[in-house]
DNA sequence: TTATTTAGAGATAATCATTCTCGATAAAGA
DNA sequence: TCTTTATCGAGAATGATTATCTCTAAATAA
């Protein structure tokens, strides 16, 4: 089963293939982003790693994700108010689930949204290349909390 | 057909009844919100009414529309990258195509998606309130500018 | 019509995540 | 080990949006 889910040793090839370099630094992020399963924040990923990396910049982790992104490694889900979220586990669009309280990020890859795709190629001619679901609501936690 | 779209004299009242007044400008900006069908931006509703209004701010812009929104009679799309864009005929939360080329913002509220929410209700518990369905790609008008 | 009150307009500063810049540093091959 | 040059790190820049603050004008009452 973890087997499914992209591993470090190929992306870091894949990263040496393209002419870059590996620094532990780099190293150390793209671990991160490929076995977390929350969606971190560059804030979470950069606090992550200021143990082992005080003097690292958030500029370093921003970069380091751009290239993973570069290569398909890392799905960006930008939010326009607040900050972006990063999936390096499924690393390719998916609906996600997000509560709006606590900001969980649940991963909705289970639904079928082929047949939408194929609905709207058909009604508008665009060739879609991407996409973007969103379900925003209150997770059963927070509905819990809220209800005391 | 034209008659279920919203209309002005009743986002007006809904102003004036919330406390709020009617300003030129921002009649001005309520008819662009409520009129227009390409999803324009701030920038696109500023420079629109200049002509009439050339002393106006884009605060002003901002601040009406925020109005609006807050009377449920737009609906604000958020890009990270780029400027927000506002549809004031469709206020309420259903699905866009846009085309990455030309940035054109297409309704497709016709798709049927009360079946995926109701799917993730049932497996996530999650309490749904709102949601966000882009599908990004190339219309057919830019296919066919590069292809040439 | 005129006066009064106060929300709104407009100019500008602040915000904040992200990107850029550039001198210093260190990864990787010879 | 040495050399090359990509990467690092710190801080400045960016750009859409929001906040602030003073002056103006919309709406209501006299």
């Amino acid at each position: 089963m973890l087997d499914s889910f992209p591993n470090i040793e190929t992306l870091v090839n894949q990263i040496k293939a393209a002419g870059h370099r590996i620094t532990p630094q780099r190293l150390a992020i793209l671990e991160i982003l490929l076995t977390s399963n929350s969606h971190p924040t560059v804030d979470q990923i950069y606090e992550q790693i200021r143990p082992d990396f005080p003097m690292t910049s958030r500029a370093t982790v921003y970069k380091t994700i751009s290239l993973a992104k570069d290569l398909g490694a890392v799905l960006e889900l930008e939010f326009s108010q607040g900050s972006n979220r990063y999936d390096g586990r499924l690393p390719y669009p998916h609906p996600h689930v997000i509560c709006t309280h606590c900001e969980q990020v649940l991963d909705a890859d289970d639904l079928e949204i082929q047949s939408l795709q194929q609905q709207i190629i058909r009604k508008t001619g665009y060739k879609i290349m991407n996409h973007r679901m969103d379900f925003f609501g209150v997770c059963p936690e927070c509905q819990q909390a809220s209800s005391t």
